[in-house]
Formats: structure tokens, sequence, C-alpha cells
DNA sequence: AAGAGTGTCAACCGCCCTATT
DNA sequence: CAATAGGGCGGTTGACACTCT
């Protein structure tokens, strides 16, 4: 059962920092025949070291837009953002942040932010002063929610969420047609055609109870600008009522974690600003 | 000058997911 | 459907650099 390792520890593979010569070893074959197959790579590329060794060889360092130096003003905002969104999903974090590797704003984010955030646990002041956009109200106590037990964090990995379900009813009249994509729409356990997918929370054309938000919906809120505070002016729709007993796991749907948007939890939802979920609660996902 | 303490970050580890066979 | 390959991810480690006393 399960997997082979990489690599057993028993093939004389290096271990440790990587020399000049290895990386261009590395970089030569990489430039040459394209990433991936990491586990045969390094017999063909004349490595004596581990396929996954080199893979993160690759993608942290040797990788050409690679970008080197301090992490800017900006950036940190960003990843404070972003953290707070997605949790210490680093990856996600670092597709927003050009240049940037996952384990560059981990390591950042362990020794910098991380410990700010302990140690300013209850006093936010500091992050409070820095922020650039008086606009945006940060939760109260809490710019960007320390409490992961009751924070907005979108937790992708503990609590899979492949759909959200829409009542699909109780949207017409509430909620702005976001321009975000939707995988497929579900009737009575069948697929809807697609073109009536086009503007699902418009959608009179469609004759069924639930929309089915896909994977693109979270994919279209991380494509989102984040970096750009300024024009989340629309937030004084955001409902400050709204909490997490409004969005609630359905529970006779498979495996999937499937989540029904209740009727009221809608009202006062302007889908185009992502603020809207940041400052929500997501303790459902 | 030297030792201790602390910070940084590249690299490793083990688990998980998806695609393929 | 199960097993496996390939790859991705987050957490952790450890070597080195830097600062403090």
């Amino acid at each position: 059962m399960g997997r082979s390792p990489c690599c057993s520890n028993d093939e004389g593979l290096n271990r440790g920092a990587w020399t000049a010569m290895e990386d261009k070893l590395l970089a030569d074959y990489v430039k040459t025949h394209g990433e991936g197959k990491w586990r045969n790579l390094p017999k063909r590329a004349g490595l004596k070291r581990c396929g996954k060794s080199c893979r993160l060889r690759w993608l942290n360092y040797l990788r050409p837009d690679i970008k080197r130096g301090n992490i800017t003003h900006d950036e940190e905002e960003l990843i404070i953002r972003l953290h707070s969104l997605l949790g210490n999903r680093w990856s996600l974090i670092a597709g927003r942040l050009p240049g940037r590797t996952d384990n560059e704003i981990k390591n950042y984010w362990n020794t910098n932010l991380g410990k700010r955030f302990r140690k300013d646990n209850t006093n936010f002041s500091n992050l409070k002063k820095e922020n650039p956009n008086p606009k945006i109200q940060q939760p109260e106590g809490h710019p960007f929610k320390t409490n992961m037990n009751s924070s907005c964090v979108v937790r992708t990995k503990a609590t899979r969420c492949t759909k959200v379900v829409i009542s699909q009813q109780q949207l017409k009249p509430i909620v702005t047609p976001p321009p975000i994509s939707v995988d497929r729409v579900i009737h009575d356990d069948k697929p809807v055609e697609p073109e009536s997918l086009l503007s699902p929370f418009a959608s009179k054309e469609v004759d069924n109870d639930e929309l089915d938000l896909g994977l693109d919906f979270f994919s279209d809120i991380l494509n989102m600008d984040f970096s750009q505070p300024a024009s989340l002016e629309n937030n004084d729709t955001i409902s400050s009522s709204y909490n997490k007993s409004h969005l609630s796991p359905k529970s006779d749907h498979n495996d999937d974690q499937t989540f029904l948007l209740s009727d009221d939890s809608l009202h006062g939802w302007d889908f185009q600003s992502i603020t809207n979920l940041t400052q929500s609660e997501f303790n459902w996902f």
C-alpha cells in the first residue's frame, strides 16, 4: 500500500546545501528539457540528488523569475491581507506575489509577521497605523484577525469545499451578478445547460433551485486584485450582522463539502467586493 | 575577543491529492 | 476499483550569520 519513498537513503545521495556545480547542472537541464519528471531528472542531469530536492531547488532558488531582495511594504501588506483570508496557504499567497516563493513567504511570516502578530495579540495598533486606507475598517481589536478559531480564514485544506450551493429563489432581487465563472449548475442531480451559467445570479432562465459554484468561484476570488484596497469603496454595503450561522454545511450532499447560503445570509452581500469575504465570518470553510 | 543568544532561510520530511495504469 | 507515479504542500530543522553581553 501507499507509495515508495521518493528516494531511498542508501543511494549515496547528496544532502544539504547545493553547490554551484549542482545548481548549474540542474538549471541547464531544466532550461533544456523543461520542468517535470523530477524523479528521473537527477539521473538524467547527472545529479546525486533526490528528485524532490531538485524540484525545490529549482522552484525556490534557480527559477529565472525569482525576485530577490527584501519584501517591500506593499508586499508585506498583501501577505497580511491574503493570510487573513487564506491562512497558511503559502502557495496560494505566493501566487499573488510575482517572483516570490511560498517558502520565502512562509519564512517571512514565521520570522517577521507571525511574531509581530503573536506579540500584539491583543493590540494591533502598529498594524492599524500602517493601514494605508482608512476606508477599510478592520474588525474590532484585530485588523486581520489573530484568533484563527474565529477568523475569516478560508480553510481550503482542513475542510475541502468543492461546491457552494445558493438558494436560487432568493438571489435574484438582492445579489449583484458577480464577474465570476461557474462550473456547473445542478438541478435534480443533472447538469444544466452551460449558457444558463453566464449570469448565474440573475438567472431567470435557470429553472433550478440551486446554483453550484465550482472551484472557479474561489479561483476567481484569488484572481481579484487584493493590492488595490482603495478601490473597495462599496464595502459599507456589507452587512455587519453577517455571521457564520448564515452559512452552514449542507449535510446531505455526498462527499463534497457543500454549503448552503441561506436566504437571509445574502441580504446586503455585495459580491462585487472581496472585502465582503475578508470581513465576514468564514468559519464554515 | 569570545561565548551565548537570537534571527534567517534553504532544505528536508512526511503527508496529501490527482492522474494514470 | 485499487495501486502506483508524480508532484505539491505546510511544518520543521539545522547551519550559518548576526547581535549582544
